[in-house]
DNA sequence: TTTTTGATTTGTCCTAGACAAACTGGACGT
DNA sequence: ACGTCCAGTTTGTCTAGGACAAATCAAAAA
């Protein structure tokens, strides 16, 4: 098992960091120092990779790139989060219950979570199995990861499994007329589609007629598929990992390729630093959404 | 609905196009070419967009540039698939069925689409509606797309209704003691998920443990799942539409990264004309991974 | 017909400079 | 003590053109 020598590209891919970013990097902040190729290219070697996406994550967690190289490396990983994590300690009911089932995907365990979330879902019913089951699942997962105690490859299963269980669930949900027509999808770049499942979920629950339509459509076919559906609601994930900044450019682009009748819905916890815009409406919790539902019902009466 | 306009970033996230490779097309080519914003920077009308998205469609159908930029606009559209598809005329056994399906999903009808599928799965059974169905159902849907005759929400849609099917089949599958174990993911940059669903339902029926990781994994975090979870296979999925040339160092650097006792599969499309290698074996129909699979048993009984 | 070889095409990587948006930290006023 | 404004700094993304190797094509040789 020799170390393998990555070139920018499979950087890039590793670690999220664009190639503009890496070469920057290491022009202004000295790291990272890959070796060359006999091309004059980059070669990267296995630890710097390593050390770039846990300063990737750090990032992620609120922290600044100067800050970070100044650092000893091997200081990096006691660094806690450093913006206040948007944990509700209030009602963190069960908080055991949820470390269970998390020690169960720490233990790569999946016919014993599958097992045990069934029986929550069972247990509680799908409203509140998503609500304080799924949703404060994911946010520790989300925390674990962050501090290094998942790998990412746990967090994929967890994800993996999670979303089998949700699918399922919503695929039992009895059928019907329904209204209004929602479609849920996510912008290029954010494949995260956990968050899209659970307010699917809550949606169906509701009555109203999902189309789910998967993750990353360009701009230009959520408009096709707004009008071709006849869709009232474009409902639309941010997670947090995805780039802040472009956030209010999309709003705006998408408003503007969608029918001014079509509702647009901005939701995940990536909008919660967003600033308040008429392209869209953010919404920032589950609850949040269930009102927003019920506020466009009554709206259009 | 006035016409946006796409900053370089955005036109690379919608079409897939690196910015060097717009930039190089602009410089060598003379298409496309962007207005300028007030700081220079390019700004690409949707028009143009969509041009280059064709122009994508027709390349990885085997077009090359050069062709295509000599011809004329409104020509491109009529162009036909220059690489013969891999499509068996052989047993398109009931392709009328199939354009059946089709047409409910063209109709935008979910819950006919969905209740149709289930029929069949009833009918078939899963290693049928697997081979016969989905599979070349799948097929379908990707000719329909290269020629035009669906539109990108329309192949996510029907991307999304398919693994609902798919996943909700796999889980009911009964349990017990299952080998090998086989750890199913994808490469950063492959997202597509359809071709290890069917894998793993095929694996599924055969009594393999399928341990699903989803899409897109780091080649590091492979190798660390492989090792926690002790699988005997790793089998990785290629679409089509997957960057040929970056396969072969791929597989080279994640055979390095895994236990020498752990195989390495590479299945899908994307590997139909990648050359044979000593550091994974290329699996090319899903006969061919289930064949891959009884030898593997072979060898270790 | 098949194979080999040389020319062309094409994508990716390189350097280095510029600039705007986001963030920081202090001064000021309430 | 707390919010607000402003200047200074940090940081990511864009631009330009040059270079080169891998893939592909086309013509010559076997």
């Amino acid at each position: 098992m020799k170390a393998p020598n990555f070139n920018i590209a499979a950087v890039e891919r590793d670690t999220g960091l664009s190639k503009d970013v890496l070469r920057m990097w290491e022009r202004r902040y000295g790291f990272p120092v890959p070796s060359r190729d006999n091309n004059g290219e980059r070669c990267y070697p296995a630890e710097q990779v390593e050390r770039l996406r846990l300063i990737k994550r750090l990032m992620d967690q609120g922290h600044r790139p100067g800050k970070l190289f100044a650092i000893p490396h091997d200081e990096l990983s006691a660094l806690a989060p450093r913006r206040p994590r948007a944990s509700e300690p209030g009602h963190s009911v069960d908080s055991a219950d949820l470390e269970e089932l998390l020690a169960l995907i720490k233990q790569h365990d999946l016919a014993g979570y599958q097992q045990a979330m069934q029986q929550r879902l069972a247990r509680q019913g799908l409203q509140r199995f998503v609500q304080d089951t799924v949703a404060p699942l994911t946010q520790q997962v989300g925390d674990s990861w962050e501090e290094g105690r998942f790998e990412v490859f746990e967090e994929h299963l967890y994800t993996e499994l999670t979303k089998r269980l949700l699918r399922q669930a919503i695929s039992t949900l009895p059928g019907g007329p329904r209204s209004p027509r929602v479609l849920l999808t996510s912008v290029p770049e954010e494949p995260h589609v956990l968050g899209l499942l659970m307010v699917e979920a809550l949606f169906a629950l509701e009555g109203a007629e999902c189309i789910p339509l998967g993750t990353q459509m360009p701009l230009l076919e959520i408009g096709r598929a707004a009008q071709a559906h006849q869709a009232d609601i474009v409902a639309l994930s941010f997670s947090v990992a995805f780039p802040q900044r472009q956030i209010p450019g999309l709003l705006e682009q998408l408003r503007m390729v969608l029918p001014a009748t079509t509702a647009l819905w901005a939701g995940g916890s990536g909008v919660l630093r967003i600033p308040r815009t008429t392209n869209a409406e953010l919404i920032t919790t589950l609850d949040d959404a269930i009102a927003a539902l019920a506020a466009w019902r009554e709206q259009h009466a």
